[in-house]
DNA sequence: ATAGGTGCAAACGGTTTGCCGAAAT
DNA sequence: ATTTCGGCAAACCGTTTGCACCTAT
């Protein structure tokens, strides 16, 4: 079955240490200082195995490239609309309300992602700045 | 300013009258049957100024293209994670949190999105039959 | 020995852009 | 008349894939 080569162990541990839910390509930049020759198309490919997995989520953005998160404890996320910067919020909503949901919707619910949106410090600064 | 044209109008009674969240190649197909010559570009171009101007949300998915959402009531989303479906939930969840979030985080908040993930009544039923 | 994984480069799909002509003000 | 807008086609960018080689099991 799934094999333990250095290019997943390096990609992992990179997950596990980033704080910053980082993209395919600022992976691959790190990965690049341990493995030269690591393949950014290696990179997609571990990250969508890992997604199956259900070790690390995907999280969708309007600001083009995705960004994956390691799945450790539960929590939520602060996304600058601006700039794409996300920040964690540690989980504090009851999920009391899913089997509503799931009355209402008729869906198997697996997940809830709870996302605030708005301007993180450094986007806001800027704006002042500009207007 | 913003000049009122055929193909402006066209997407937003399309947007407003669509309950399912369309992708920008889906509203072309519809916006065709009544500007023929419409172009594609045209509805992107259009449905970012529509983003900017507030008057839509863009949903970003792991399914490839964006959904976009006209901004009537304020609602959330559950969104299947087979194939992408969303289906409105209505909003139900206090933002009393919020201030709270903003000093843990240090943004700016002025939307939450709430997003349940799971399967939708038809990838549930395939996935059984599958399995 | 043999799956399964990797590197490379080419393909892909959704979205954006430059250019010029058309249409709303 | 002016200036924004739209059509077209080409570019773009993040991601995926085919292929031949490699490597963990």
């Amino acid at each position: 079955m799934t094999r333990q080569t250095k290019q997943r162990a390096t990609l992992m541990s990179l997950l596990r240490t980033s704080k910053q839910h980082p993209t395919a390509e600022m992976l691959h930049v790190d990965v690049l200082r341990e493995l030269p020759n690591c393949s950014l198309a290696t990179v997609y490919r571990l990250l969508s195995a890992l997604s199956e997995e259900g070790a690390i989520r995907t999280i969708p953005t309007e600001h083009g490239a995705n960004r994956y998160d390691i799945v450790e404890d539960d929590h939520h996320h602060a996304i600058c609309t601006h700039c794409g910067q996300i920040t964690d919020i540690p989980d504090m909503v009851s999920d009391q309300a899913r089997s509503e949901v799931e009355r209402w919707t008729g869906f198997t619910l697996n997940e809830l992602r709870l996302e605030w949106r708005g301007l993180c410090p450094n986007c806001r600064t800027k704006a002042h700045q500009q207007n």
